[in-house]
DNA sequence: CTTAAACGTTGCCCTAAGTCAACGTTTTTA
DNA sequence: TAAAAACGTTGACTTAGGGCAACGTTTAAG
């Protein structure tokens, strides 16, 4: 049940008694789809491994259009990172937008992992830099390209991406409208 | 001399003798208005904090065109952070924008820190959250605005910003024309 | 299984923002 | 301190991409 999470500690090197220890705090949690796990209000209080399935990020701005940040796939974490961090209000949504299979950990067991077992603060640590490293792509990979160039950057640098997800989520992460979205991709 | 780091440090309840520590590790380094700090092709090798002046991260387009991704003022840490981490080249420009005082420590120093007391490390993991809610805001401020509710976000949001930084900086950072940033500040 | 709602695609039109050029001002360099 | 280069602003023109609507298809709900 818990493979996914095992392999993923084992492909950074930690010892098994530790990977038995972080994985007791992990809990399963099944989703439908659509299901909202972070609403819009809410303090977020877990910290969630992609078993199986698909997480989303997304915040709705007042013309009421949806604006998606980040999607979680199978072997990567996903959460509200900045409610989880500061504790606010998310002003977002995360969301399963598949039937899901998450392992779920509170933020207080979180913190209790990464302050007691210096390999666990080194995956947040890691999964901080690669969220900063990612961002900063996002950006400079997005400034200064046309819609087109936009779309093949993402083909390139995240395959699942246009595979996995709708059209209309796809041009709410990219920043561009759902027709417009269509028509690259008709021409590529 | 290093009074704005050991303000920085105390703001973060660290002891005394540990600040001293750390404040050891780092030296002065004085630059000219438009020096480059780390260039394109260059591994990044250190970490600054602005003592006074201003960094900034930038990289230029295939169309010769510049595009700003941070600025950091005083009393902040900056550098090419990617290539700090990865150790791979820069692919970025790390530039102080004013002549300036830095206080510069090494990578290798940087990590001794962040393994030997905690405290840094906690500091270190600090700037990544920051950094990386930071580059959402960011995400999600510019994604469906327009030129004008960008420079309003960012009057707000990062005041400074507009102040300290000349036309052609700012809009390359704003993804915007240097025209069009002009235009949208007479309107407001 | 049937109906309704949401989605994806495409055509037409329109607007926000980019390009280019001109001109005055500031900064840099020799 | 004088000449050259870079910058900021503004106007005229162009264009990429958004809005809207139509239509067929897929998904959800009863």
């Amino acid at each position: 049940m818990y493979k996914s999470l095992v392999l993923f500690l084992e492909s950074k090197n930690i010892e098994e008694t530790k990977i038995k220890t972080i994985c007791s705090f992990f809990k399963l949690k099944k989703t439908n789809r659509n299901q909202i796990l972070v609403d819009y209000n809410e303090v977020c209080q877990h910290y969630y491994f992609v078993n199986k399935g698909c997480l989303r990020i997304f915040t709705i701005n007042k013309e009421g259009l949806e604006n998606s940040r980040y999607f979680a796939f199978e072997g990567n974490f996903g959460t509200a990172l900045p409610s989880f961090i500061d504790q606010k209000p998310a002003l977002e949504y995360l969301q399963a937008i598949e039937k899901s299979e998450l392992l779920v950990i509170t933020r207080h067991d979180f913190y209790f992992l990464v302050h007691s077992i210096p390999e666990f603060s080194a995956i947040y640590r890691e999964i901080l830099e690669l969220g900063f490293i990612n961002a900063q792509q996002r950006i400079y990979g997005f400034q200064g390209l046309d819609a087109l160039e936009k779309v093949s950057w993402t083909i390139k640098n995240n395959p699942k991406l246009l595979l996995r997800v709708s059209n209309k989520m796809a041009a709410s992460y990219l920043g561009m409208s759902p027709s417009t979205l269509s028509r690259m991709k008709s021409k590529l």
